[in-house]
DNA sequence: AATGAATGAGAGTTCATTCAT
DNA sequence: CATGAATGAACTCTCATTCAT
C-alpha cells in the first residue's frame, strides 16, 4: 500500500462564500449518506456529486479526490469527538480517577452513538483509507487530554500515569467499538455500560486508587 | 449495502482430490500474500491467480467470485480462532472465573498476535464484506464455548452468566483490537496485557467472585 | 479534423485602451511560460489566465477560445519573421543571387534561434493546430519577398524565378527546422550553417547564376 | 514535461499466437485510420478500439495507455525506414558521393511519400508524445548507415566525414518534410526533388569530390 | 468590465467475470 | 479440467466554457 501525500487528502480550499460554504457542508452530508445508504463499496464520485445536487466538478474543486471526501469526514467526526474528550476532561479535573474513568465511558459512549450508522459507517471506512496519520494524530491529542486528567485526579498516586492512561483508553474505546460490533439492545447495551465502569471503578481500587 | 446470498461466498467445491487440495491451498496462502503486500484495494483476481500459479479460470472453478477469498480467509482464521477458544475452555472447566478469564486473554492475544499482519489485514478486509453472518456465528459459537466455561467454574454464583459473558468478551475482544490499532511495542503490550488480567480480576472480586 | 472558421481563432477584440494592451501582452506572455514549462499538453485556460493575474472570464474577453491562444502566439511570431525577411530582402536589392540567399539564410536561422524553446514549442504547437491557413498565408508573404529579391538580383537569369525560389527556400526552412530537431551543439550549428551556405552558393554557380 | 520511463510506451506482450496477432494488427491499422480521419486530438481510445472491432479491455491488454499507441506507430514507420535507407547504403558501397546522395535523396522522399497522409499525421504526432529518444535512436541507427556510405565512397576524400553526412541528411531530411508541409503539385515536387539532387551534386564538387 | 464557481460531456483506464479453445 | 484472451460496464477525474454576481 504506498502510502498518500497528506496533502491529497485536504479539501482544496477553504470556502470563505456562503454559497460555497452550502456547497461543501452539501457535499459532507451526501457523503454520509451514499455511505450509510450503499456502503463503502458503492460510494462513487458520481453519486455523492448528485446526492448533493451538485456537478462532479463542482465536487472535484473543493475535494481532491474521492478519498478525501471519507477523509474529510472522519477527521470532522474525530474532531468533534477530541473536543468532547476534551471538555469532560477539563470538567474532571480535581475529581478521582475513578469519577474521571466513568466520565469517560460516559462521553465517549454518547458521542460514538448519536449517530449510529454513521458511527459504524466510518469503522469501516476507516479500513480502506490512508488514515492511520489522521487516527494517531486523533490519538495523540486525545491522550494527552486523559492523561493530564489523570494525573491531577484527587487520588493519584500512581508511578506512571501513561499506564493507567493507556490501559484504561484501551479498554474503555476497544469495547466501546466491539459492543458496536455486536448487535445489541438497549438494556444489554446499559448493562454492557454500567459493567464497564464497575470495571475500571475495581482495577483502580486494586491497584490503591 | 445490498445483502448477498451467504451461498456465494462459500467456495464452489470441497476439493476432495488432493490436486484440488494444493491448488486452493496456493489460493489461500497467494490471497493472504496480496491481502499483506497490495493491501485491500490492491487485491485483484488476476493478482491472486498469478501469485498461485494458477488461471483466473482455474481459480474461479473454487471460488465463484473476489468476494469469497476474502471470506474465506476469515472463515478459515475464525473457525482456528473458535477451536482454539473452545480448546481453553476445555482446559480451564471447574477453575475460578478469574483463572478462566485470564486464559481467555492469553488465547485470545496469542491467536491474533502469531501473524500480527494477517490479522490487521482481516481486521480491515471485514469492513469491505458481507461477513456479519460469519461474525455472528463465530460469536454465537464462542460465546457458547465461555458462557460454558463460566457457568461451571468452581465459584459462579452469578445469576446471569450471560450478562458476565457478554462483559469480560466484549471487554477482552474490544481491548486486543484497540490494541492493534494503536502500534505499540512489546513492553507497553505486556503492560497492558497483564492490567487487563487485572482489571478482569478486581471486577470479579469486587462483584463477589 | 473539423475545419473551424478562421474568425474562431482571432482575438475578440484589439484592445485600443492601454489597460486592454497590458492585459492581452500579460496572457501572451503567459501562454509562452506555461507551454515552455509544461508543454502543449499542459496547457490549460485556467493555467493560462492564473499566470498572466487574470480571470479566466476576462481572458475568454478577449481570446474566444483555447485554440486562440496558441493560434495568436504563432502569428506573432510568424509576422515578425515576415518583417524580419521582407527587410532582408529590401535590402538585398541588387546583390547577387548567392548574397541574397545567403543573408536569407541567416536572417531566418537568427530568428529561430533568438528564443530556441519558444521555436521549438511553437513548431510543436503548429501540429494541433488548424494552423494551415495561418502557415500558408506567411508562406505567401514570405514567398513573395524572397521571390523578388532573386528576381531582381544582379545575376538573375534564370527563366523561372518561382522555381529558384522554391527550391532555395525550402531547402533553407527545411534545413533549419531538421537542425532545430537535433540537439546539435554550437561548433555543429555553426559547420551546418556555413556548408549550406556554400551548398546554396554551388549550386548557384552550378546553374549558371 | 514529465519524462515518462520508455517502459510505458512498449507494447504490453507481443503476441505469438496468431489470434493476438491479428488483434495487435488491427487495432494499428484502426490508430492509422482514426489519426487519418480525426487527427491526433481526435484519437481517442475507446475510438481506435471500435474501428478496430475489440474491446477496449483487448486493446488495453497490448497496449499499456493511449499513448503507446502512437508510439507504436511511430516506431514501426521508423524501423521500416530505417531499413530501407541502411539496404541503399549498402547497395551504393563504392559509389561516388555525389550518387549515393541522389540514392539517399529518392529513397527517403519514397518512402515518406509512399502514404503520405501517414506520413503528415505522424510527424504531427510526434509532437505531443515522448518520442525524442526513439527519434534520438533512429537518427543514430540512420546516421551509422550513410556516415559508412559517404565514407567508404570511390571519391571520399573529406577529412571529416560526419560533418559531411551531417549536413547532406540535414539538408536533405529536412527538405523532404518541409516540401510536405507546403501543398505542392506533381510537378513542383518533381522539380523540388531534382533541384535538391543538383545542390547535393554541386556542393560535392565545390568542395573537390 | 471582471470574476471565478459551476458545469458536465467525455476522456483514459481497470478489473471481475466469462467461455471458446 | 485448465487456460487466458476477450469483454465492457463502471469508475475517477479533467478542463474548456459559461454566466450570475
Amino acid at each position: 500500500m504506498p502510502t498518500q501525500p497528506l496533502t491529497a487528502l485536504k479539501p482544496r480550499k477553504t470556502p470563505s462564500q456562503s454559497r460555497s460554504r452550502v456547497t461543501v457542508d452539501a457535499i459532507y452530508e451526501a457523503t454520509i449518506q451514499v455511505l450509510l445508504s450503499r456502503g463503502m463499496a458503492g460510494l462513487t464520485t458520481t453519486g455523492v456529486a448528485e446526492r448533493a445536487g451538485v456537478s462532479v466538478g463542482t465536487m472535484y474543486q473543493y475535494f481532491p479526490n474521492k478519498q478525501s471526501l471519507v477523509y474529510a469526514l472522519n477527521e470532522r467526526f474525530l474532531t468533534t469527538l477530541a473536543e468532547r474528550v476534551e471538555a469532560t476532561c477539563a470538567q474532571m479535573q480535581g475529581r478521582s480517577i475513578a469519577e474521571a474513568a466513568e466520565a469517560l465511558v460516559d462521553t465517549y459512549w454518547a458521542a460514538k452513538t448519536e449517530r449510529p450508522e454513521l458511527t459504524r459507517a466510518l469503522y469501516r471506512s476507516v479500513a480502506e483509507l490512508e488514515t492511520d496519520a489522521l487516527l494517531r494524530a486523533f490519538a495523540a491529542r486525545v491522550d494527552k487530554a486523559t492523561t493530564d486528567m489523570f494525573c491531577r485526579a484527587s487520588d493519584f498516586r500512581s508511578p506512571d500515569a501513561g499506564e493507567v492512561n493507556l490501559l484504561l483508553t484501551t479498554v474503555i474505546y476497544g469495547s466501546v467499538r466491539n459492543a458496536f460490533e455486536r448487535g445489541l439492545g438497549q438494556e444489554e447495551i446499559a448493562g454492557l455500560k454500567s459493567g464497564l465502569k464497575a470495571m475500571c471503578r475495581a482495577y483502580l481500587e486494586a491497584v490503591g486508587n
